[in-house]
DNA sequence: TGTACATCAGTGAACGCGCGTTCACTGATGTAC
DNA sequence: TGTACATCAGTGAACGCGCGTTCACTGATGTAC
């Protein structure tokens, strides 16, 4: 049987992930460090203290959204990955507008503090994004095109396809902003311009993979 | 003969300068969407009323800081993307290193503020990054490699160049975050081996480019 | 060269405001019997 | 099932502090004659 959570518990978890989605929409227009406890409590409606009960710091609360944004992520990763042949590139550049239209703030948020001015939200980006290359390594590693290859050079391809899927999600997240409520029909197609030049670049390194051992 | 500044220009500029170099340091630790005002003008010793001299606000100060960053780059990066045959991926990942090494602050502000929290700095430096994609297209027109691609590609091509250059520079300055000031040879072969890989997935993506036509 | 006036980089006091954190509290939920 | 006590998520007042911006100012530099 499931376990039932009390009441107290059920309510807290839900103040919790208030907490958590009130920040995320402060973020789109700033920066963590520069994201206010009362700012946060203020947009979930309760009293200031509020907050510590918690969290510790802003700083936690980052940490706290970097899981949310890509704990659940590494499945959907290694299943595309996964894909044989030459749909593989097709499936991902899908899969990264899909993500991105679905929840641009994550995106953003992830885009924003990679390099932002919160150390423990950087390591935990950085060791996330260390958990995709090394699955995607994994992935890479059981196709036939490896063959020949060491760790190494797995790896340091593994890093080029995340940064790259990185990248990718960054123009997408830039489609969106760039979209005119009025008409949009012009910003789709900017989204396929994007798809379109993703999709070649991703190709150009497949490529240059298959001739890494000539 | 050249034009000599007055006495009043010269030491507004100086002032100037010195906010710039101020605002860059306390920058190393926080985004520039938290940077105050007052804590810029505290840094250099002057009234805080002194700062509206100068710039309208902190976001016009980062908008500064970014063709201070970026602006004398364009020479280099252009020699060097001209360097023919196999010695442009070493000399290009040489110039990264040393750059970074030289001017640390400068490709952090600039690797933060890129998806950071104030927009006129983030259109900046887009703007900026756009232009070198430009000009490394330009030269990788030249060589003879690039016969038989349009225009499209070689802009694609060259913002993979780009891009890759960022993710290095950044992987540069993790290093030197990592620095042990007790010890340095660890890192120093720690810098030696982000080289390597940087170097090892440019090649990739040279060899790619040879067998895009085939 | 000297004088009288204009410019303007930097000053310093003052303002109202929101910040993070502390503390003792309340009252609904949980638990032991 | 009922009772008595424990837990603890959320409250609300209070604190000292630094913030961005305004304003009239000063005095060195620049300029016109």
């Amino acid at each position: 049987m499931s376990h039932t959570l009390g009441i107290r518990q059920a309510q807290k978890q839900k103040t919790r992930q208030a907490f958590l989605d009130a920040a995320l929409t402060l973020l789109e227009e700033q920066s963590l460090s520069s994201l206010g406890l009362r700012e946060v409590t203020r947009a979930v409606g309760v009293a200031p203290t509020a907050f510590y009960r918690h969290f510790r710091s802003t700083a936690d609360l980052g940490v706290a959204l970097v899981d949310e944004a890509l704990g659940s992520l590494h499945p959907m990763v290694r299943t595309t990955v996964a894909t044989p042949g030459a749909e593989r590139i097709t499936r991902a550049v899908r899969l990264i507008a899909d993500h991105v239209a679905a929840h641009p703030a994550h995106v953003r948020f992830i885009a924003r503090e990679r390099h932002g001015g919160v150390q423990p939200v950087r390591k935990a980006i950085r060791d996330q994004l260390a958990r995709f290359a090394e699955e995607v390594k994994t992935e890479l590693a059981k196709d036939p095109e490896a063959e020949g290859w060491n760790d190494d050079d797995l790896l340091m391809l593994a890093h080029l396809y995340v940064d790259q899927m990185l990248i990718t999600a960054s123009l997408f997240l830039e489609t969106l902003e760039n979209e005119n409520p009025e008409s949009p029909e012009p910003s789709e197609t900017e989204r396929e311009r994007v798809a379109r030049i993703a999709t070649r670049q991703m190709r150009l390194i497949s490529l240059g993979r298959q001739h890494w051992l000539d």
